[in-house]
RNA sequence: GGGCGCUUAGCUCAGCUGGUUAGAGCGUCUGAUUUACAUUCAGAAGGUCAGGGGUUCAAGUCCCUUAGCGCCCACCA
């Protein structure tokens, strides 16, 4: 066995295990009656994604759900696949076709469609290959891709079924225009940054008397070219009279009329505002309720267009500048102050969004809002960390229709088709809302139909995404078994895009809810607290740690600082600390594999049923297993994750690292040493392996073992009776005094290898049995020449003493004579901070209210120790009065 | 304008339903290398739990408030 290496070599094991994994199928999940079904849908990555460590945060999360409960017996499937991302893609598309110098335009829609796909082919595994490097167990098989023929007729069924039902519409209204994608958004598209902007006062003035003049604000004076009105507060005295009266709007001379409605501010800017119905959502309102012109001056591409007059072909940008000089020289820009505002930047490509009125189609939120907030109310869907189903309580109470169509071509085409006939007839558009094409208008007849050019919104399809998978609206055994979903993990800043819609989707059209639990993460940000993002060059790229530290170690760390639902701010040196990890656990292993004998690996621990038949060392690493395995199981269950990898860090790395093979180090060929270490080497490596699946599956191959992979085995179970409080409590007196020895040796700078001798008063008899039958032990540990185990609390001469440990007076014998002022200072000092605990317990003890409100079982304590001090007190002071 | 989160050791953070002397990792300091692991081991130093007020027998923990940092939502022209 001495060839296994000293370091632990991720790069040898990694590719090697998760071949053999996929090779036997292990990712699998069928549906079976027998078995409790868990399942996780993933959040699809977008085909054009390459892996950060969101990604890695997040799909290390639902590995390690997916392990634990496939380990408990549960039939765990992990849905996996990839979303089609509209605008994302074709943006990415776009640019790959320039460098040949072409637009979509120039292609065409079916072949620019084509070369999506094309790029698709080439590009859209890359996320998919890269979960597997983060050791995702997804069972590939079933993948699915959000454009997938099947998955597109049910897109299309939900339309088709949603307009039935009367809840979709078309209509104009001012949507979020992104001028740069030339298309529309939906509001949690277009998020709001702050802009630090100008507050510009206008002048326009009256017809009748061009001398005289209203004075409007507005943030955006380029929008004034298609003004048809200014608006005041009815109430306000300055305009009351003016109200009707006609102004010329400047630079176009169109007549515009003052109109009065209470929707006016009149402590914002002047108190009269300019009404551009057709590029901002106030105005909108108000051109609707007054019956104003509604007059567009824009191209979908941010340019003015003709009816802009001189201004025509100009960014809009470049308008406001213009405009602005020419208002200003003709003396009509009355002030600019400055004005901080917010605006709508497309998420996809960070422009400014365009309020923009045109025609597109509606999902009427409302009505499928109720059930949604019902059902989380009730708590039948739970978000975990608590905190976020108020956030989405309050989205979902003031939710607005949504936006579905988009004018792009990568996406699902919108299943609606016009008659050319009947609109060439002037007839009302006949509108044909259809699963497949139909052959022929339904009013007139004739086959001259065409299709809506648009595309649906990505999230359209995304939200059907826990039931579609499942081949949704045919009926299948899988739909009924794994649907609803068990949990589903993701980041915040989906939840509206996407959690809130795939609950509403899944009460409607599957009549249950998608998930029953919603682990919410944090945002991954660099040390700095910034999100990581390329622009900012502070990413972290995961592939680039895991080869450097490994994917165990990846995956550890991850987990490790990530509390629930806490933004992580990673730096990139955390990783060292899984790295260890992993190599703690391979030498570790590594020494037991060099000093084990494969016969005994087969021996039940049932042998040693008494506790009596092992000795005090064994029962303690047993209890401590297993009090570790019963809060692990707790911590995964509640969703701490952090918690549990650190119960696990800590029982291996403290107590069976540094204490119990240390301990059992010289008697390691003993059998019951054989039985408990190798049993509990084995079970750690399968209660390990969820969280990390690499380097658990190496050793536990290389281990005597039954099965043919560690992640189809059971999670070790739970042995309450072997949890031994009373063995915990003695393995922590032994370890004290080892530890009171160390500190000593420390004290007065004892060469390690020099032994000495050790005295010690044990407190109670019970201590000293058991320090007497571990003397072996003790000796080993604190390197003594020899444990002398006193009869009376007097001071050996020549030694120091450790004041400090609770169970025993522990002396350590120094050759020459001892610093007894040093010696003495100690002992004060000790005195002077045991005297004052004592002092405020008794000051507790005659509060009368403690004594009756506390609870009973905190007053006995409180009384105990106060015994325990007095007595710990009385022994000092004689040790003091022993030095004189 | 609302809402949420954070403020605990030099740094990054845990700390659950209030109840022993508030913990971890990293860093620092002392010592250790024929011993499974220097990606290691033994030990040490380091905290008025952001400030103020309150509730309580008892507050890092609950409530109010102030300040700083961060995030989300909102039709502030």
């Amino acid at each position: 066995m001495n060839e296994i290496p000293s370091r632990y070599s991720p790069k040898d094991t990694e590719d090697k295990w998760y071949k053999f994994w996929e090779e036997k199928n292990l990712f699998s999940a069928k549906a079976d009656p027998a078995k409790k079904p868990f399942s996780i849908v993933i959040p699809p990555p977008n085909v054009t994604g390459i892996l950060h460590m969101g990604h890695a945060l997040n799909n290390t999360i639902q590995d390690i759900l997916i392990r634990y409960h496939r380990m408990k017996g549960e039939e765990a499937l992990w849905m996996p696949g990839t979303d089609h991302a509209g605008i994302a893609t074709q943006n990415v598309v776009e640019k790959s076709i320039a460098k040949e110098g072409l637009k979509r335009q120039d292609l065409g829609r079916e072949k620019f469609i084509e070369r999506v796909w094309q790029w698709r082919e080439q590009y859209g595994s890359t996320i998919i290959r890269q979960l597997k490097k983060i050791g995702a167990s997804c069972d590939w098989q079933r993948t699915r891709f959000t454009m997938d023929e099947e998955y597109s007729k049910a897109v299309l069924e939900i339309f088709v079924r949603l307009y039935e039902k009367g809840l979709i519409y078309r209509g104009s209204y001012i949507i979020n225009w992104c001028p740069r994608c030339q298309t529309a958004l939906s509001d949690e598209e277009a998020p709001h940054r702050d802009l630090e902007g100008n507050l510009y006062y206008l002048k326009y003035p009256f017809k009748d008397n061009p001398d005289e003049f209203v004075v409007v604000a507005t943030t955006r004076p380029e929008t004034m070219l298609g003004d048809t009105a200014v608006a005041v507060n009815p109430k306000d005295k300055r305009y009351k009279k003016h109200i009707g009266r006609t102004l010329i709007l400047p630079l176009v001379n169109r007549e515009i009329k003052i109109i009065a409605d209470s929707m006016v501010d009149m402590k914002f800017g002047t108190g009269a505002v300019k009404v551009t119905p057709a590029h901002d959502p106030n105005d909108y309102a108000l051109g609707k309720k007054h019956n104003l012109e509604f007059v567009n001056v824009m191209y979908p591409d941010g340019r003015m267009n003709d009816l802009a007059g001189d201004y025509k072909d100009m960014d809009r940008f470049e308008a406001r500048e213009v405009i602005l000089e020419d208002l200003k020289e003709k003396g009509l820009l009355k002030k600019i102050e400055p004005h901080s505002l917010s605006a709508g930047h497309c998420y996809r490509c960070h422009t400014i969004i365009e309020p923009y009125l045109s025609k597109q189609w509606f999902v009427k939120m409302k009505p499928l809002a109720k059930e949604a907030l019902e059902v989380v109310r009730k708590g039948k869907i739970k978000f975990y960390p608590k905190r976020w189903t108020k956030v989405y309580l309050n989205w979902m109470e003031n939710i607005q229709d949504w936006c579905i169509s988009r004018q792009i071509w990568w996406g699902h085409r919108i299943p609606v088709y016009y008659c050319k006939d009947c609109q060439s007839a002037g007839k009302e558009e006949s509108v044909i809302v259809s699963r497949a094409k139909p052959d022929k208008c339904p009013i007139c007849g004739s086959a001259n139909i065409y299709q809506d050019e648009d595309v649906l919104d990505t999230w359209f399809s995304s939200w059907l995404w826990p039931f579609a998978t499942f081949y949704w609206p045919k009926e299948s055994a899988d739909l009924k078994y794994f649907y609803p979903t068990s949990t589903l993990v993701t980041a915040p800043e989906i939840i509206f895009f996407w959690v809130a819609r795939m609950i509403m989707a899944g009460l409607e059209f599957m009549g249950d809810i998608p998930f029953k639990d919603v682990y919410i993460h944090g945002t991954v940000r660099d040390i700095e607290g910034k999100k990581m993002s390329k622009s900012l060059g502070n990413i972290i790229d995961p592939l680039e740690i895991i080869n450097e530290y490994g994917t165990d170690a990846l995956r550890f760390s991850l987990i490790a600082i990530t509390s629930q639902g806490q933004d992580v701010f990673l730096a990139k040196e955390r990783f060292e600390q899984g790295r260890n990890f992993a190599n703690k656990i391979w030498n570790a292993s590594r020494f037991i594999m060099m000093n084990l004998d494969p016969v005994q690996t087969k021996t039940c621990l049932c042998e040693f049923s008494k506790s009596e038949d092992l000795d005090i060392i064994n029962r303690w690493i047993l209890s401590r297993f297993y009090s570790t395995l019963k809060q692990v199981n707790k911590a995964l269950d509640g969703y701490k994750f952090n918690e549990a990898i650190n119960l696990l860090y800590s029982f291996f790395w403290h107590e069976f690292c540094d204490w119990y093979l240390e301990s059992i180090k010289a008697e390691i060929k003993e059998k019951e040493n054989q039985v408990v270490m190798y049993k509990i080497l084995e079970k750690f490596l399968r209660l390990i392996h969820p969280f990390m699946p690499f380097i658990s599956e190496e050793i536990w191959q290389n281990l005597p073992h039954k099965g043919e992979s560690i992640m189809n085995q059971a999670l070790p179970h739970l042995q309450e009776q072997l949890i031994d409080k009373k063995a915990e409590k003695e393995a922590d007196m032994l370890f004290s005094v080892i530890r009171s020895a160390r500190n000593l040796r420390a004290e007065i700078e004892v060469k390690p290898e020099q032994k000495v001798l050790l005295s010690v008063y044990a407190h109670t008899k019970a201590i000293k049995k058991l320090l007497a039958d571990n003397q072996a032990l003790v000796i080993k540990l604190s390197n003594l020449e020899g444990l002398n185990l006193l009869e009376a609390a007097r001071r050996p001469e020549k030694t120091i003493s450790d004041v400090e440990n609770k169970f025993a007076q522990v002396f350590l014998h120094f050759g020459s004579l001892i610093d007894i002022a040093k010696e003495q200072g100690k002992i004060r000092q000790e005195i002077s901070t045991e005297s004052k605990r004592k002092e405020a317990k008794e000051r507790m003890m005659a509060n009368p209210e403690f004594v009756k409100k506390a609870d009973p079982a905190i007053v006995e304590n409180t009384e105990r120790e106060i015994r325990e001090l007095e007595e710990k007190i009385k022994r000092l002071e004689k040790l003091l009065d022993e030095l004189r």
